[in-house]
DNA sequence: ATAGGCGCCTGTAAGC
DNA sequence: TGCTTACAGGCGCCTA
């Protein structure tokens, strides 16, 4: 499902794809089918260029001139394509020659909506051990579902939280505010590190195909997991599920190497 | 303010 | 083989 590496890598493709490109036109995908972005987002949008693409937490900004911007958020199956077709249309830019596409089979992507509060960006160098310390000191929550609070941290879900806390040696469901500023100065630089070696690697494609970046390209990481979607651990050691869901996801941890 | 649960969605896979 | 059911999960909203 597209996180933080999955997104950046779509941000990457699209910036150096359409930067100085004019929007000519756009189309939405059936209306009574998916719901119609605000009025005021698209406003303006044709005639507009790209003069950047930013990524925040898991939403995509399109950085267009006059100081307008078009956010997107792929969901749980969003997809975005350079050119081409394909099913489950649901927004559609076209930029002279080039054309993005926007699919969302499972519907719950949005397209021009507003930023909600987001937390620090795991990769920017304002979040480290001190910081994630201070913000999960007075949360009682599974560290898990922290992780995956998108006003605590942005970007993080299901794959990347459960393969940083392994990396951290932290069990999923320990009580956020119970860490120790050792354990947060570890997670804090598990989660960087994870996420960084996704970025490098174009993200996760898993056995569902859900994700591809925008010129079909699929991602690595899948293949590099220590937990998600194993049964053994890459540490060699069988893997448990927690009693409960965290957040309502299954969560997957190794019982020797996660304290 | 925080935490937990539900509903939204459909494609895939497992189960009978 | 063909049907039904469970599951996947990001996020907004609701309640306590």
């Amino acid at each position: 499902m597209p996180e933080l590496p999955e997104v950046e890598t779509v941000r990457r493709v699209l910036e150096e794809r359409l930067k100085g490109s004019t929007i000519t036109a756009y189309e939405l995908g059936r209306p009574t089918f998916y719901r119609r972005p605000p009025k005021a987002a698209l406003a303006g949008l044709v005639g507009s260029t790209v003069e950047g693409v930013r990524r925040r937490g898991k939403y995509l900004i399109l950085l267009l001139s006059g100081g307008k911007s078009l956010t997107l958020h792929l969901g749980m199956s969003g997809r975005v394509c350079l050119g081409g077709g394909g099913a489950h249309l649901r927004f559609r830019l076209v930029l002279g020659d080039a054309v993005v596409c926007f699919h969302d089979a499972r519907r719950f992507g949005r397209v021009g909506c507003k930023l909600p509060r987001l937390g620090c960006e795991p990769l920017e160098p304002e979040f480290n051990g001190p910081s994630l310390f201070r913000a999960l000191r007075a949360r009682r929550a599974p560290i898990k579902a922290a992780l995956m609070d998108q006003g605590i941290v942005a970007g993080l879900g299901n794959i990347y939280a459960t393969e940083a806390l392994f990396a951290a040696g932290l069990r999923p469901g320990r009580a956020a505010g119970s860490l120790s500023g050792a354990d947060c100065a570890r997670l804090a630089g598990a989660i960087k590190k994870v996420l960084s070696s996704a970025v490098a690697l174009g993200g996760s494609t898993l056995a569902d195909e859900a994700y591809r970046d925008p010129l079909g390209r699929a991602g690595g990481f899948q293949e590099r997991t220590c937990v998600y979607g194993r049964t053994r651990g890459r540490c060699g050691h069988a893997l448990k599920a927690t009693r409960r869901p965290i957040a309502g996801r299954t969560s997957l941890y190794c019982p020797v190497c996660q304290r």
